[in-house]
DNA sequence: CTGATATGGATTTTT
DNA sequence: TCCATATCAG
C-alpha cells in the first residue's frame, strides 16, 4: 500500500484522495500538479476502480503515458487500460464506432492542418472569391478566421467585427465560404479538428445509447490542463459525467488560470472560473506550494503576475531560499545574443545534464540564430514546436496512399497522390474525381488517358484494399510503390527521407488499426525516439513548453515585437495573454532563468540591424530581481549595477553597423542616444495600461490624460530614410504598426500594414514615428 | 490547362 | 529566406 499521506502534501493528499463528486484543483505551476494526479490515479486504482473505468484526458499524448507510466511504477505493476490522450484524439477513438448519421456508414479521415488549407483553397477558387482582389483575405487567414469563428462559437461577422473590422465588407463572402467548406467536408468524408469536438458532443447529446454506454464505462474522469480548454470541451466534459439534468459525477479537473495561454485558439478562462457553477456540488481544492524554483525565479513570477491588468490573486511560495538571481542580459545584436546563449549553454553543461538545459522562445522561427550557432559548436539540441517532421512532403505522399485505401472520397489524399504524376493539376484532379467517384469503371478508364501512372496508383491502392494487413506492413507496401518516385523526387536527399519513412512504419508496428495510426498522426505529433533526446539540450516554443520543467532555462528575444508578439499589442486582453505565456516561460526553471533581450535585431526588409526596446515585462521588472549583464566590445560581458538604468541600453555598435551608407552617425556614445528613449514617466506606467492607452489613441489629439507622445514601441529607432525626411511607419488604431509606402498627397499615404495588406489611409488617421 | 518564372511581401502560438 | 500569387508560353 502506498503512504500517501506521507509522499503528499496537505493538499494534493486532499485532491488525490477525494471521494466522488466534482473536484476542481486549481494548481499553481510547479506546485506538484503531476504528482498529484499520479497519486489520484494509483490512488482509484488501488481503491478497486478499474482501470477501464478511468478516462485521462491531457494535452499532449506525452503527458497522459507520463502519468500513467508514473502511476503503474507506484502501483508496482503496470497501469493498462486506462483511456489516455487529447480531447481530438479520445473524440476520434468514439466517432469510430459511433459514427454521426450524415457519414451513413461511409468511412471517414481527420484532416491535418495542410488539408484544411487545401480544401479551403479550393472552396475559394471553386466560388471564384477574391481573384484580383487585393483586399480578400488569404486561404490562411481565411482558415484562422473560420476556425476562430468554431471555437469561439461566434458568427464570422462577429469574429470580424473584433479582430478582423477591415475585412467586414468580405463577411458575406466569407460566410459563403466557409459553408462550402462545411459541405465540401461532408461531401468528402473529412473531419477537421473543430468536428471532432462538436461531433462528440452531437453524439452524446443525440445518441441515447451511446451517451449511456460512454457514461457507464467512464465513472472517473480527470482533466489536465482545464484552463486551456474551449466551450465545446466544458459541454463534452459535462455531458459525459452524466446526463445535464442529473448531478455530474465523479470529474476531477486540473488547471491554473495564470497559465491560460490559448485563448487563441477558442480557450476560455471561464471554463475554469465557473466550473463549481457548471458542475454543482464541486470542491475546490488549492495547490500552492511551489515545489520546483528557486526563489529568485518565483521572485519573478510573482512580479510579472502582479503587474496583470486583472490580478489573479496568485501568490506561489517556496520553502527553497537562496538560489543565483535571475540574470537580465543585453547582448549587441541577435547575432552576438546566439553567442552569448551558446557559451552560457556550455558553462551550465559544466553542472547540468543536456536534457536539464532549454532555450525557449515565442515563435518558432526566433531560434534560428541560436540553432547555427549551436550548430557550429557542436551542442546537439532537439527542438519543439517547429515544422514537425510528419509535414514533410515525402512523409505526406505515402499517407497520402494509406488515405485513399480507407477512404476513397478523400479529396486531399486523391489530389496528392495525381500531384506526383506530371501533367496533372486542380483542374484535371476534379476531373479524374469526378469520374472515379462514379464508380464507373469503363469511362474512367477512359478519363484517366494518357494518364496511366495515376491509373496504376488507384489500382494499387484499390488492390491493396482487397488484402487486409497489418497497419505496418500496409505501409511498407506503399513504401516499395512509392520508392521509385522518391528517388527522382529527392535526389539530393532521399535516403535519409526513406529512413525517415521507415521509422514512421516502425512507428505503426504498435497499432492494430490503420485508421487509428493516421488519426494519431494528424492530431499529434508522434513521440520522438528516446535515444534522440539523449545528450540534447531542448529548442522550444513557449506553448510546445507547458507543462515541461528544467534546471536551467534561457528565454531569448525578449524585445518588443517579438515577446510579446506584435500581433498581440492591439487588444489588450492578447496582451495579457503573452503576459501569462511570459509567466508559463520563466515557471519552467527550477535554478537558474536567463532573460535575453538583444539591443538590434537584423532586419531582412531594411537590410540592417535596427535597435528595439526590450520587452515591456522585461522593463517592469523591478532591479532588485535581477542581476544584469550587457555585451559590451568585443563581445565582452560586464555587470551592471542594479537599478544603474532603466530602459534598453542601446548598441552603438548596431547603429553604426544599421545603415553604414545611409548618414554620418551620431556621436556614437549613450548619452546620445538616451535622447532617443522613452520619456521615463512614460516607462514607468504599467505596460498593460500604456498599451492600450498608445495604442488605442484617438484620431487626432493626443491620448486623454497623459501629456506624453504616444511614441510606441520604437522610441529608439533610428532610420535612414527618416534621416532624409521621409516618414517610414505609422501607427492605425485597428491596424496597428505599418510601412508608408508612397505619400500620395499632403492628407493621403499609401501603407502596408502586416496581415492587413495595402491600405489608403488619411493621414490624421495615423500616428507617425519619427 | 499546366508548369515555369517573376515578383512582391512578410514571418505566432496548436489540436 | 521562403511562400504565395500573378503572369506567360507551350
Amino acid at each position: 500500500m502506498i503512504d500517501y499521506a506521507q509522499a503528499l502534501n496537505e493538499a494534493q493528499y486532499q485532491a488525490a484522495t477525494s471521494g466522488d463528486g466534482p473536484v476542481l484543483v486549481v494548481a499553481g505551476a510547479g506546485s506538484g500538479k503531476t504528482r498529484t494526479i499520479v497519486y489520484r490515479l494509483a490512488w482509484l486504482a488501488e481503491n478497486g476502480i478499474s482501470p477501464d473505468a478511468m478516462l485521462l484526458l491531457t494535452f499532449t499524448r506525452k503527458a497522459a503515458q507520463e502519468m500513467l507510466h508514473r502511476a503503474g511504477m507506484l502501483l508496482n505493476q503496470g497501469l493498462t487500460g486506462v483511456q489516455g490522450g487529447t480531447f481530438h484524439a479520445f473524440s476520434f477513438s468514439v466517432l469510430r464506432r459511433w459514427k454521426p448519421a450524415w457519414l451513413a456508414d461511409r468511412p471517414f479521415t481527420v484532416m491535418d492542418a495542410a488539408d484544411i488549407t487545401a480544401a479551403v483553397k479550393h472552396c475559394k477558387d471553386d466560388l471564384k472569391l477574391g481573384r484580383g482582389d487585393k483586399s480578400f483575405p488569404k486561404t490562411q487567414t481565411v482558415v484562422g478566421l473560420l476556425s476562430k469563428s468554431r471555437n469561439k462559437e461566434l458568427p464570422l461577422d462577429e469574429v470580424l467585427r473584433r479582430e478582423a473590422f477591415h475585412l467586414l465588407p468580405h463577411a458575406d463572402s466569407l460566410t459563403r465560404l466557409g459553408d462550402a467548406y462545411d459541405s465540401y467536408r461532408r461531401e468528402k468524408g473529412l473531419m477537421d479538428y473543430d468536428d471532432l469536438l462538436f461531433e462528440l458532443e452531437a453524439l452524446l447529446r443525440n445518441n441515447e445509447m451511446a451517451a449511456a454506454s460512454l457514461r457507464q464505462r467512464f465513472s472517473h474522469i480527470l482533466v489536465d490542463e482545464y484552463q486551456d480548454t474551449n466551450l465545446v470541451q466544458a459541454r463534452i466534459v459535462r455531458l459525459l459525467a452524466g446526463p445535464e439534468d442529473g448531478p455530474p459525477g465523479n470529474v476531477m479537473a486540473v488547471g491554473d488560470e495564470a497559465q491560460s495561454i490559448y485563448a487563441f485558439r477558442g480557450a476560455n478562462v471561464r471554463n475554469i472560473l465557473d466550473f463549481p457553477k457548471f458542475f454543482p456540488g464541486t470542491t475546490v481544492i488549492r495547490l500552492e506550494e511551489n515545489y520546483r524554483s528557486t526563489k529568485p525565479v518565483l521572485d519573478v513570477a510573482n512580479s510579472l503576475l502582479a503587474h496583470a491588468a486583472e490580478s489573479f490573486h496568485k501568490n506561489l511560495f517556496t520553502r527553497k531560499e537562496g538560489g543565483e538571481l535571475v540574470r537580465l542580459v543585453t547582448p549587441m545584436s541577435d547575432a552576438s545574443q546566439a553567442k552569448i546563449v551558446v557559451r552560457r549553454i556550455e558553462e551550465l553543461l559544466r553542472d547540468h545534464m543536456p536534457h536539464e538545459i532549454a532555450v525557449l522562445f515565442r515563435a518558432g522561427f526566433h531560434s534560428y540564430n541560436l540553432e547555427m550557432a549551436l550548430n557550429q559548436a557542436g551542442i546537439g539540441f532537439r527542438k519543439y514546436g517547429g515544422l514537425r517532421y510528419t509535414e514533410a512532403a515525402h512523409v505526406k505522399d505515402v499517407m497520402a496512399y494509406a488515405r485513399l485505401l480507407l477512404n476513397p472520397l478523400d479529396l486531399p489524399a486523391f489530389a496528392r497522390v495525381a500531384a506526383q504524376h506530371s501533367g496533372i493539376g486542380p483542374k484535371t484532379v476534379e476531373k479524374l474525381y469526378a469520374v472515379a467517384r462514379s464508380g464507373d469503371a469503363a469511362s474512367t478508364e477512359k478519363a484517366f488517358g494518357r494518364h496511366t501512372g495515376f491509373l496504376e496508383d488507384m489500382r494499387f491502392i484499390n488492390d491493396l484494399r482487397t488484402r487486409p494487413m497489418s497497419p505496418s506492413s500496409t505501409l511498407a507496401a506503399v513504401l516499395e510503390h512509392y520508392r521509385p518516385r522518391l528517388e527522382t523526387l529527392y535526389p539530393e536527399d532521399w535516403p535519409r527521407r526513406q529512413q525517415g519513412l521507415e521509422e514512421i512504419i516502425q512507428m505503426a508496428s504498435g497499432y492494430i488499426h490503420l485508421d487509428l495510426f493516421l488519426a494519431d498522426l494528424a492530431l499529434e505529433s508522434p513521440e520522438e525516439d528516446e535515444n534522440d533526446t539523449e545528450g540534447k539540450i531542448t529548442l522550444s516554443t513557449v506553448h510546445s513548453a507547458k507543462g515541461l520543467e528544467w534546471n536551467a532555462v534561457c528565454i531569448i528575444d525578449l524585445v518588443e515585437d517579438r515577446f510579446p508578439s506584435r500581433h498581440a499589442l492591439a487588444r489588450p486582453e492578447d496582451f495579457e495573454e503573452e503576459r501569462r505565456l511570459m509567466y508559463v516561460a520563466c515557471t519552467r526553471a527550477r535554478q537558474n532563468l536567463d532573460l535575453y533581450a538583444p539591443a538590434s535585431l537584423y532586419n531582412r526588409a531594411e537590410r540592417g540591424s535596427q535597435h528595439v526596446n526590450q520587452s515591456p515585462f522585461v522593463r517592469e521588472l523591478a532591479p532588485n530581481l535581477v542581476e544584469e549583464w550587457i555585451e559590451g566590445f568585443g563581445g565582452i560581458l560586464s555587470r551592471r549595477a542594479a537599478g544603474s538604468s532603466g530602459g534598453a541600453q542601446p548598441s552603438y555598435q548596431a547603429r553604426f553597423q544599421a545603415r553604414p551608407l545611409a548618414r554620418p552617425q551620431a556621436t556614437p556614445d549613450y548619452a546620445a542616444f538616451d535622447d532617443c528613449q522613452l520619456p521615463a514617466e512614460q516607462e514607468k506606467t504599467s505596460p498593460g495600461q500604456s498599451f492600450s492607452q498608445s495604442r488605442n489613441f484617438a484620431p487626432s489629439p493626443a491620448p486623454a490624460g497623459s501629456g506624453a507622445t504616444p511614441t510606441g514601441s520604437t522610441g529608439g529607432e533610428i532610420k535612414g530614410d527618416a534621416a532624409q525626411g521621409q516618414l517610414c511607419y505609422c501607427t492605425h488604431r485597428i491596424f496597428g504598426r505599418g510601412k508608408i509606402i508612397k505619400h500620395l498627397s499632403p492628407e493621403k499615404v499609401q501603407v502596408n500594414f502586416p496581415g492587413f495588406g495595402l491600405k489608403v489611409i488619411l493621414s490624421e488617421y495615423l500616428l507617425m514615428e519619427n
